[in-house]
RNA sequence: GCCCGGAUGGCGGAAUUGGUAGACGCGCUGGUCUCAAAAACCAGUUCCUUCGGGAGUGCCGGUUCGAUCCCGGCUCCGGGUACCA
């Protein structure tokens, strides 16, 4: 074999290895480049060819940063809490660490297949308790503060003591649940736990009740995902929507500025967006309604305060506190009803099924304060309890959802804005005028918004309100193997560890389910109590919790004294590239910016945004290969015959096979029952058909990077992942194909070698010609690299190898800039090369080839000629000729007589160097 | 349902700012070399065609001298939807 990959790519992945080469430290004397690829979950089944995809992304990046002078930090670790292993250990009884630590070892020895430039150095994982004791640390330190509305910043809880000491609450604008006002002596004179108890309305960690799918019969809290159609996914399960005392994360407190932090980061639009729609952002009102014969005030947020003459009836979230009070004798048991049939609902469900409207009359009415009718009070479960105040006021005319609600229990439709046919739908747009509106008809909707906000101010029936969608981030699972809470409890009330008592490392157990009252796995550990004897909370933390500062580990991995240095954090200070997927868009993304918000309000980091640059990679999905068995018989029809029989379909693991035709002899090995079928041809050959589907093992399309690695090296997968298409697109993984790139990497090796497969380079000065065809490549490449737009990059380097391979090149003063070119991509063959031509030094710390234009121009242009926009011809002019010229020598150019069929032309657009249209 | 993407030859894709649609690669067809095969190399390859040309970037319509690109209306597919990671 000329170019011999496997025997190159072991040799130099162990050469790095012990050379330390892709170790960093601080060097001020270089600019920093951070670089951060999303960690992996390290699941059971392996890395396949999805997940490099990002990471081979980035590591180009970064060899070429590293190569135009960067000191380049480009870290991996492992997001290794989570619940496949816990859900894995019920079924085994094997402990999450040991298969967690199984799976670790797999994935290291797969991502060292493919030659990545990490500093394993700075490795860790986030179940690790030197790691996740600066998860707890952090839990503590937002139990310990508060949010300051006034000045947009999280504070000492301390400092909030002494100003309730001084002051009571009154001067305290502060992002919580806390309502009431109180005086410095009614502090003073509270109890410790009725005061632990107001300061949990405002420390950004706090407890509150927030709804759960229990699984009685599981006695346990499900996933979303281990829920469907209402059951257990295991066991199929009844599961209802239960009220339960949770931690949780004061995120809305950050509202604002997570929203306008995006104005600052280098994102796609779209995900912005996506980020924008989360947080939700709307300007509108609450207002209060009152009930007939009864004290209670109704809370409204509405965004259309001015359609208020519109709203006929008010409809309450089931789960809402104030149903069973406004809830009449007469509807109760049909109310009770209905709030049972709706806690088997999830909350997605109550959203997305908008075409079966159900709800149920309280029997009480509310009065419209600006009507002064009586409106009938509904529950329905389009309300939700956790979106405003979990109580509307319905303008059925013009929302849709309020809509369908009032057609469907005949409830009255007034149209309070003109523009639409209220009898035919409901008209949301914000524009037209108001009517049937005492105080505010004839105005605009805008306008309309303002003055009755101001009649609602003076009348003292509320006032102007931002609410947000974004809601505060539930933070504990009932869950074994996450993060434990370094958190005990007093008489019911939760207090923090001191820090010194800190990694509070997660405890063993014996069995990984619920205990038999329903408790938390963690209920079963033995002593799991302060020093002092006090209970520690047995819920653990979510699986954003290790990931939501991890960036900032890296920069410091091993200090045991804080998160991250100052000093390393100084100097490296924010990830300026993150490769990651899509969707993390809004989980992950929100959480981590919140977190990194938190950290620098209290000084110790300096960057509030965590990420400056991000890029998402699309998923790879798997494309199946089936065959076709005649039923009731061992015989397989290729895919032409198919037709002509009743057949299965049935999946062939993709492996064995190849262009879509089938290796027969590996298919009967692969599953004895196959052993001896029979098989009709086409061609002499059996063709399978094929189907784009989520890889999965049980669609037998799962493609393993070490099984391509084994066959074409790890050079040819990178190159392979990378031409496959543009980074951020989702595309089937399908191996034909990579004929094509590991052709092209042996043609390169070619050119560097004679037909005795030895090193030939010429020290002869380089042609013209051979001079543009590099730079031309540099100049392409480079342009690439920096769009991230790598399958057009590797384009590049097979015209420049085809090319040069015409000329016959074997100059060295082309021959060395390519190679460096090429290394960020193939790392490899770059150094081996690199070392056959008589180089010493490794080439991933050579220079990127420079750019010199004057290898580029171009004497003339082949100017395409349209004619009414559509090409005719070619010709050739002078790329000085002016439009004059260009005009005249076009127009004389015998091809045009015949489309300008004798009329003279009406215009004719000229674009310098590009094309030229005539219109005629 | 709602939010965000995507759709271009037989296949993956290219066209960077509204300016030659199909770069590059796979596959396929034919050829050279060979006893033969593999490899390598060369040529062709969007579709239709009366060989003049015509049509063509998911569908329908619009703006423009000119639209894969911009605008309006759809269809289908993917991601997210707050306890998968």
């Amino acid at each position: 074999m000329d170019y011999n990959f496997s025997e190159i790519e072991t040799r130099w992945q162990k050469y790095w290895q012990e050379n330390k080469t892709y170790h960093v430290n601080i060097d001020k004397s270089k600019p920093k480049f951070y670089v951060l690829d999303m960690f992996p979950y390290p699941s059971g089944a392996g890395l396949h060819v999805g997940h490099p995809l990002g990471y081979i992304a980035s590591d180009i990046y970064s060899r070429f940063k590293t190569l135009t002078g960067f000191n380049v930090l480009h870290p991996m670790g492992y997001d290794a809490f989570g619940l496949p292993a816990e859900q894995y250990a019920i079924q085994t009884g094997q402990h999450p660490a040991i298969t967690t630590e199984n799976n670790i070892k797999r994935y290291r020895e797969q991502l060292d297949k493919i030659g990545f430039s990490y500093d394993w150095s700075r490795e860790f994982r986030t179940s690790n308790p030197d790691y996740y004791k600066w998860t707890q640390w952090a839990i503590i330190q937002m139990f310990n503060h508060w949010f300051n509305n006034k000045n947009q910043k999280a504070e000492p809880i301390e400092a909030l003591i002494s100003e309730f000491e001084k002051n009571g609450n009154k001067n305290i604008d502060a992002a919580g649940n806390q309502e009431e006002i109180f005086t410095a002596e009614q502090w003073k004179g509270m109890t410790e736990k009725e005061q632990q108890t107001i300061l949990l309305n405002y420390r950004l960690a706090y407890r509150a009740n927030t709804t759960v799918n229990w699984c009685p019969e599981l006695g346990t809290v499900l996933a979303n995902d281990e829920v469907k159609d209402g059951v257990s996914v295991r066991g199929g399960y009844t599961v209802i929507q239960k009220n339960m005392l949770q931690w949780l994360l004061r995120i809305t407190a950050y509202a604002e500025r997570l929203l306008n932090g995006l104005d600052t980061l280098n994102w796609t639009d779209s995900l912005k967006e996506m980020q924008r729609n989360w947080i939700g952002k709307s300007e509108g009102a609450k207002v209060f309604f009152d009930v007939k014969d009864s004290d209670i005030k109704l809370e409204v947020f509405t965004t259309r305060p001015d359609t208020i003459y519109g709203a006929t009836f008010m409809v309450l979230a089931p789960e809402s506190e104030l149903v069973t009070e406004l809830t009449t004798k007469e509807q109760k048991e049909k109310i009770q009803e209905y709030i049972e049939i709706s806690a088997k609902r999830t909350e997605r469900e109550r959203i997305s099924e908008v075409k079966n409207v159900t709800g149920c009359f309280t029997g009480s009415y509310a009065i419209n304060p600006f009507t002064n009718q009586e409106i009938p009070v509904w529950i329905a479960d389009y309300v939700l309890a956790g979106y405003g105040t979990g109580v509307i006021m319905a303008v059925p005319a013009h929302d849709s959802r309020d809509y369908a609600f009032a057609k469907h229990f005949i409830l009255p439709i007034v149209e309070v804005v003109s523009g639409g046919d209220i009898l035919k739908e409901s008209y949301d747009a914000k524009s037209g005028k108001l009517v049937n509106s005492e105080l505010i008809n004839g105005l605009d909707v805008v306008d309309a918004q303002k003055k009755i906000l101001e009649i609602i101010n003076q009348r003292n029936l509320g006032e102007s309100k931002i609410n947000y969608r974004l809601r505060d981030a539930i933070f504990s699972r009932q869950r074994y193997w996450g993060e434990p809470f370094p958190f005990y409890y007093k008489d019911d009330i939760p207090y923090a560890l001191n820090i010194n008592e800190l990694p509070l490392a997660l405890p063993e157990i014996d069995i990984y389910k619920p205990t038999e009252d329903g408790d938390p796995p963690l209920g079963r550990a033995e002593n799991w109590v302060s020093s002092e004897g006090y209970p520690f909370e047995l819920s653990t933390m979510p699986g954003f919790a290790g990931s939501s500062a991890y960036n900032l580990r890296y920069m410091d991995p091993k200090n045991n004294e804080a998160l991250v240095s100052k000093e390393a954090n100084e100097y490296w200070q924010d990830v300026d590239l993150y490769v990651g997927g899509t969707e993390h868009a809004v989980g992950h993304l929100i959480y981590s910016r919140f977190w990194n918000k938190f950290l620098f309000d209290l000084g110790y980091i300096v960057k509030d945004e965590p990420f400056k640059k991000l890029i998402n990679q699309g998923m790879i999905q798997g494309r199946s290969n089936f065959v076709y068995r005649i039923k009731n018989t061992n015989k397989f029809v290729s895919l032409a015959l198919k037709e002509k029989y009743e057949v299965t379909d049935i999946h062939v693991d993709v492996n064995i096979v190849h262009n879509d035709i089938l290796d027969i002899e590996a298919f009967k090995k692969w599953n004895p029952d196959y052993k001896n079928a029979e098989f009709e041809l086409e061609d002499g050959k059996y063709k399978c058909g094929y189907a784009v589907e989520k890889m999965s093992k049980s669609m037998y399309n799962v493609v393993n990077p070490d099984s391509i690695i084994e066959q074409y090296g790890a050079d040819t997968l990178r190159l392979y992942e990378m031409f496959l298409g543009p980074i951020e697109q989702a595309k089937p993984w399908d191996t034909n194909g990579i004929e094509g790139v590991h052709k092209f990497l042996r043609k390169f090796w070619k050119l560097y070698h004679n037909n005795e497969n030895n090193i030939e380079i010429s020290d002869d000065k380089a042609s013209d010609e051979e001079l543009k065809v590099l730079h031309k490549t540099i100049k392409k490449v480079q342009e690439d690299i920096e769009r991230f737009s790598f399958n057009t990059s590797i384009s590049a380097f097979m015209i420049c190898v085809n090319e040069l391979n015409g000329l016959k090149c074997d100059k060295r003063e082309i021959l060395e800039p390519l190679t460096i070119l090429l290394s960020p991509f193939a790392p490899h063959i770059a150094e081996e090369i690199w070392m056959l031509m008589g180089h010493n030094q490794t080439v991933t710390k050579q220079t990127f080839p420079k750019l010199n234009e004057k290898y580029l121009k171009e004497d003339s242009i082949l100017y395409p000629v349209s004619f009414n926009g559509k090409k005719r011809f070619e010709i050739k002019i002078s790329a000085e000729a002016s439009n004059q010229e260009i005009e005249k020598l076009v127009l004389e150019n015998e091809n045009s007589a015949k489309w300008l069929e004798g009329k003279s032309p009406k215009k004719i657009i000229i674009v310098p160097k590009r094309m030229v249209n005539v219109v005629v």
